[in-house]
DNA sequence: CGAAATATTTCAACCGATTGCAGTAATTTA
DNA sequence: TAAATTACTGCAATCGGTTGAAATATTTCG
């Protein structure tokens, strides 16, 4: 990088101390009308920008948030991402990503990358591997901020903002059954998440609501678009298969709809199938995907504004109560069901 | 945040000067192996980490990449900044992320954030509506190297990287000649983006090896899906409807095909359409997209390699000769034609 | 044993900006 | 005209770490 013009260029060049510079451009009343015009006026020609990183130093603040999030190439993370920068842009902030790619031991190192690069604050989402949480127990201790969004646990005194899940689910099954399925299967994700839970829990419930017994045997384990293809080929192919599907996310759903069009099934008059995400791709496929809007972006919105909260607050960590933030959800019907 | 531990508590504690624990942390021959291993012993004990900014300010350098992109909620986008981050990890970067969301006047700010930031170098995508790349030039002015990628112009002396836009169309319209196309319509970006130019010129070129007529009337500027889905509709209701779309992205070509199904058009008997990313999208529709694929992690990957090379040089500015990347494109045949 | 050589540690300046306090100049007041 | 205000401006310390040069301590050797 070429040298960049320092209050120090100015000051020389009139004849001034760095400190009287330094007070002309943030319109001290000390300074001089005729002062703190020179001043600005040759601030402004050499095209002077005041070093961030001097001020980080000083001030022991860098206006950067850190954001861990386990993949940035999917709908949900990525939309995520938008709501934080949007939120970050407005404030001022700068938003530095670092990608787990569901690996803890990546995590693991990219907490330690945020402590050294000092961000004022973290927004984390763990990966699917993440037990043990110590290394984000280690950014508490340091008293860096910490909001969790989608992917949270109860085991660490930080803030939640997540999608309510149980809620989605829910409603979810709740509309399955009352679009005539009476024997609804669910596609979860791993029970070590919050979500994969809240989410079995809302499909649980909704079937009792309804005095439909809860069968262990409709609930597979299965998140991603491969195994989701897999295990729906394997279940739909049971003399008693199910009528219904509540699957965990969108791409999990699709694959669902792609076997049971494979099978020669009819979605969603033999088959109705419901996601949860509301991605793009819930539009374009045929049928369309009827799905849970999380609605992403203002999840990240709201996650990175319950940061910003924080960094404004005085710190008294002694005082410290996590907050829960719950967005409220919303099934958007489409043609699959 | 808490108060970090810093090398003068490190000296203070053991009676030493801040120079000797600086030098025995980083095994310097000066200092007695019984004081560095007491430092050392003492620093991991206390925990102590350099602190980055500290550093960043000696060294006029903060290892960190700035990232200027129109979207991050899309999938090329994201798969992009997945490479992208990969190789910064890979590297000790840190990458921080500005979207412009397309908007011009945004991206001057970006540009301004990422000048304010210090970061070592910068990556870019331009907005749609960007004509003036000034804001760019001051960047270049500042001697920080950028490179541009995917979004590129020639009007700056930059590094750029870019999918083969031109053999990319040019193999997706051979392939619907090849599969009995005849009248083969163009869905194309606009003209001031050079991936709208070079794959409007792959198009016609490979017409015209086949000797069939370039017709502006079928070249139309449509680039999202709802102004695709429109354009769409309009063409195909035509008595003389082309029989086979080239569109400029996936998400244009997925609008296509919904547009002819709604027409009662089978696809592809009827109508072949091509798209251009291969999103995970296009394997999600029915019939499955057949699409380009200009590999984005590639991309972000190359782009990211680019800019650590040219922060490794010694930037002798006037020597400075621009390298301009392109990554080979893929066609991917699908059900679609 | 004392000087020279070597080993180890400290001093002080620096990176760029901020700010309490001291100092100087200009103006007002007695 | 001298003293007291008031208006400006500069000095120096600070943030945390690095590093050339100087200082001190320890060894070595004649």
């Amino acid at each position: 990088m070429k040298h960049q013009i320092t209050i120090k260029d100015i000051a020389v060049k009139l004849g001034l101390s760095t400190s009287t510079v330094s007070r002309a451009l943030k319109d001290h009343p000390d300074i001089s009308p005729k002062t703190r015009v020179a001043v600005k006026e040759l601030a402004s020609l050499l095209g002077y920008r005041p070093n961030r990183i001097a001020l980080n130093l000083r001030n022991n603040s860098t206006r950067t948030i850190g954001l861990i999030i386990p993949e940035i190439e999917h709908y949900f993370f990525s939309a995520i991402i938008n709501g934080i920068e949007e939120v970050a842009y407005k404030n001022d902030y700068s938003v530095m990503v670092f990608q787990s790619n569901e690996s803890y031991k990546r995590e693991v190192i990219n907490t330690q990358a945020v402590l050294t690069n000092r961000v004022d604050g973290v927004l984390v989402s763990f990966s699917k591997e993440t037990r043990d949480f110590s290394h984000f127990q280690r950014l508490i201790d340091n008293e860096i901020p910490v909001v969790f969004f989608d992917r949270v646990t109860e085991e660490l005194q930080a803030d939640q903002v997540v999608a309510d899940d149980y809620q989605g689910a829910f409603i979810a099954v709740n509309h399955l059954i009352e679009k005539g399925c009476k024997r609804i299967a669910h596609f979860a994700a791993p029970q070590s998440l919050a979500i994969g839970r809240s989410r079995l829990s809302g499909y649980h419930d909704a079937l009792l609501k309804h005095d439909i017994a809860y069968n262990p045997a409709l609930v597979v384990l299965a998140d991603t678009f491969d195994s989701s293809k897999k295990a729906a080929h394997d279940i739909l192919r049971n003399a008693d298969r199910p009528d219904g599907f509540f699957a965990v996310n969108d791409m999990s759903a699709i694959a669902i709809i792609k076997a049971a069009v494979e099978l020669g099934l009819k979605v969603p008059q033999d088959v109705k199938v419901v996601g949860f995400e509301n991605s793009k791709s819930s539009a374009l496929i045929e049928p369309e995907l009827t799905s849970v809007d999380q609605f992403g972006f203002e999840l990240g919105r709201e996650a990175c504004l319950q940061l910003l909260r924080r960094l404004k607050e005085d710190e008294d960590i002694s005082e410290f109560k996590p907050v829960k933030k719950v967005i409220k959800t919303k099934l958007v019907v489409r043609g699959s069901t």
